[in-house]
DNA sequence: ATAAAGTTTCATAAATTATTGAAACTTCAA
DNA sequence: TTGAAGTTTCAATAATTTATGAAACTTTAT
């Protein structure tokens, strides 16, 4: 395989790959292209290569920032803006994790809060509902808060949790 | 809020989990039916209470299967199916892990492995993304890996784990 | 063996999600 | 302050994903 061919290769698997997590393909592609890339890219340069819009790209570049994987960099003597990715793995799979806990986790807890405190009539329907879903929010929140705690290991945290795990 | 009105959100708001996460929503939705359901549940009534057609139902019922998180019952003396899911968070989360591994990100290490190992060129272009990928192949490895062992603490791995972070 | 009840399949339709592209807006150099 | 280069927004459109429903198939009781 060739370089080209396998810089391809590497782009579509890995947009297919954040599809198929809710992250949106393109976003995921121009994720993939900014990572392997030696050097700053310029919005033109995404939208060529990955053969998409203007808007396409600009809308998928403000996503990747605000999710803070992405940064945006100015050259002098040029206009134009450049970008590059988050090329630190660990700090790349935290910060995903927790933007991921803020927009989804952490609103699905909410509910299951309030489902699960309604206080429970008799019939055994309702208290077995009210039983599920409590041990329901227990079991997420400890989920979690299990990513929570990764945070804190800015360094090379799932190598030392395998080591952990595995004694 | 009442019973009827705490079901229905239940299951409307572990549809969207489902689907932020790559689950599609009937899928899920079914699987929290089933998971606050005191009795096995026969296709007629998912049908009624999520209001699908049987096509959809019959598919998503199967997909379950297949993910080994809902049940066929028989009852004796009924003619029809019943279906009952895994009510064992710790499972149900093994489970999902070890089939979204197997479909998702087994094949997407092959393709890493692939990119990786092409012959690079001198053009620092191409070393710089042999080592990118290289470094990503052993990162999702090494995720993936702690995915499997994970599934060897068959008991409350997540609680385990927590406070082995926690120390 | 038959037929009624139950179940699955899959081509088509509907719904959802992502993308385009052109207009509006911003920035900067002269 | 002007206008050219650069960037963002968003209504319209395209692509993708999911759901429908009717026909085909299977099972079971008689």
């Amino acid at each position: 395989m060739e370089f080209k061919e396998a810089k391809n290769k590497f782009i579509q698997t890995w947009g297919a790959l954040g599809s198929q997590w809710g992250i949106n393909r393109t976003m995921a592609q121009i994720h993939a292209l900014l990572m392997v890339s030696n050097e700053s890219v310029s919005m033109e340069d995404i939208m060529d290569e990955l053969q998409i819009s203007r808007g396409n790209a600009s809308m998928n570049l403000r996503a990747l920032m605000d999710w803070g994987i992405v940064y945006k960099e100015y050259k002098s003597g040029e206009r134009k803006e450049f970008f590059i990715a988050e090329k630190d793995f660990d700090e790349l799979a935290v910060k995903i994790a927790k933007e991921r806990s803020k927009r989804e986790i952490k609103p699905a807890l909410k509910v299951l809060k309030e489902v699960s405190t309604i206080d429970a009539d008799a019939t055994s329907e309702e208290r077995h509902f009210v039983e599920q879903t409590s041990k329901l929010y227990d079991f997420v929140l400890k989920a979690d808060n299990m990513l929570d705690k990764v945070t804190e290991f800015k360094d090379n945290w799932i190598g030392r949790l395998v080591i952990k795990i595995m004694k």
